[in-house]
DNA sequence: GATGAATGAGAATTCATTCAT
DNA sequence: CATGAATGAATTCTCATTCAT
């Protein structure tokens, strides 16, 4: 994932003080999409840049410098968030012999990358069409399309569901309620999707209404 | 100095049909009520309040005379759609005679009167402490628990599930995505209720973690 | 001091329920002026007129019809107030046999008069020069000239002062600050008078810089 | 996720001269304050604060960044006024050896100062009760009291007088009529604070009614 | 005549974004 | 590069005035 945005001075050789910037320059640019995924968690995706900025401990200007608009960040915080959540799907097949648990896995551990974070940016707020983001989105797809397609394969769960099922279903489970910290992700979330969970796993008892999605149909409507 | 103000009654007879130039008027507040919903659900709770006044035909400052702020006039949006969804809820009673087909009648309707949209507004935005609102609730609260109950004591679902439990995830999974027209309710969200709905009729398969909560619950952490 | 707005429909004669609304009208009419006046005082010039209107006990549409706009009642009530501050002097005078006496019960009762209130409009807020209000305000420094000059021959008072003078500071010392119940005037503005009389009473002991005034001076300068 | 907000220090010597670029902002926030004086004799204290800021040379922003809103922009600048007329009183005392001719000047100096400006603002509009604005309004008291005091020992003046009475009558007679350019401060103002000064300085020739005043109590009625 | 409701224009305030240091 | 400050373009809300009953 070679984030080589302004790779120009990568020249090597001595200038002492010439990567220390960029060391600088680059954490700054890590926190601002920290600092601006918590806040969107906690205040939605409405929250003040100037607040982001604050939080991040820069000045709005330097947000600014990195990201040109408020559209900008919010590409790189989506862009972040579903890349964790992809790496957390590649580590659930790893981690669990069981396709169904390696599904269960990732879809707790989904939640706690803020992956709901992500449902009131699909509204807008950003360019869905970047090829950045398409590809990042495509990737999820398919290492979520893997953990389904296994789990049904063992005949550990229902068949009638696609990846843009569990994808929505998930990110709309998880979906921050801005001023609640995050719809108390402890108390309440991780339950809720547990009982989804144990749907998915149990055997069909309706034929389900509407057809199945994948991510990119959210877009179509628009 | 007479300040005997309410003299007006000096004109006898008068006053017959006082209450009748409130038809415009009620009309005016109930279409901007609706248009409140309406733009809350496509375009988010920030919508500007000029827009809703334009969207209900009305000039701004009727909308500000019916409605003294932002606060006031989400108030009444949520008064009307919990309202509107416990009818819903006692209608589905009257409905079905199978307890779960009632319940399940309930959870899709409840997704068309948009209960989804309240999401964003629990957050803040107006005082969920109005005796009003909460009244209006625990009606909600309780007509929901004869269903769930009557559900889990004939048998046709799961008996670890709390009323919260079923109003948070039915709120989360119709909960609207500004920008496309409610989650596209009619080919992805009625199918994630009726994968919901599955996974309450089947019998448990784990173990819930967190707590059963209340809507109520909701507003602890604040 | 005929107040003959209207008299149109004097005709006198049967028509039983003519006049009776004109009871009414008139009532209304002054109910306004008043409240206004109070408000004014009480709240300062800008007072929405629909508190206004609720404190006459109409409704804002009558305050509309009697008074055109805010101007017209300004008008009205510089008018109203001009007018008795002008019967107070004059009372003055066959209250009292010692000129400066009567300067002084003038003073006084001009302040109980709310001639204070007049400042604020004077700048601006209805149009100065409205024949009705020149007639009004030369009327009253006739009468104060009356008593100003009654006092300076029987050698009661410093002679470099001219009406303008004795308007303006009673009208400054008396002016009500807003939210402070007319400068509390009877525990400050009264004494606040006396001590400015005492100093009327008082020989010279300083020539007095600018320039004596009458009230139609303070408009030039705009 | 390390939030180690504050490692702005990284940037090791940097920030020798942090507080320069105020140079402009302190200039700015003083152009303010000085419009808003300006304006508020001119046209009363509910001049659009936009007014305000163009009259500064600065976007209405900017205003509002120095000033969260138009209390905070009141509670500076009475601040400003209350404290200049301070230093009169203190220059005052320098000035004159005659302590009559010290309480004099002083009088003439605060209107030049244009504390009548502060009355409009005495009846809320800011926090009266700040501590800021309690300490210097004492520090004004006190000045104010030394020149009185001084005055009455010297028997150069009637001792029925109190600070409060000083001023509150000194304000009210300078207290600018929006629209006539501050009374006309030169033709008529100093004329009539002469007037009272005259007065303050002939012997006592009736008792005076009511109390005598610290300005505090001016807000004691609300 | 009288009333409550409706309206648009304007004022206060916020915020994304740009600029000067 | 980084920063605080500046800005204009919304947005919320108020109020004088007009309208319909």
């Amino acid at each position: 994932m070679k984030t080589d945005t302004g790779t120009k001075t990568d020249n090597c050789f001595v200038r002492r003080r010439a990567s220390r910037p960029r060391a600088d320059a680059l954490r700054n640019r890590e926190r601002i999409v920290t600092a601006a995924l918590e806040m969107f968690v906690e205040f939605g995706p409405e929250v003040p840049l100037d607040e982001v900025a604050r939080r991040a401990g820069v000045g709005n200007a330097t947000l600014y410098r990195n990201f040109a608009d408020r559209e900008a960040l919010t590409h790189e915080v989506v862009l972040s968030v579903t890349s964790r959540t992809t790496d957390r799907a590649e580590e659930a097949v790893a981690a669990e012999s069981d396709p169904f648990a390696a599904l269960s896995r990732f879809v707790h551990a989904a939640a706690d990358e803020r992956i709901g974070a992500l449902c009131p940016m699909l509204s807008g707020g950003f360019d869905q069409h970047h090829p950045e983001l398409l590809a990042e989105r495509r990737r999820l797809e398919k290492a979520v399309e893997g953990l389904v397609e296994r789990a049904m394969t063992a005949g550990r769960m229902r068949t009638d569901i696609a990846v843009g099922d569990v994808l929505v279903a998930l990110s709309q489970l998880t979906r921050p309620l801005p001023g609640i910290a995050c719809l108390d992700i402890d108390r309440f979330t991780h339950r809720h999707l547990q009982l989804f969970l144990d749907g998915l796993e149990a055997p069909a008892r309706s034929v389900l209404p509407g057809s199945a999605a994948t991510l990119e149909d959210l877009r179509r409507g628009h």
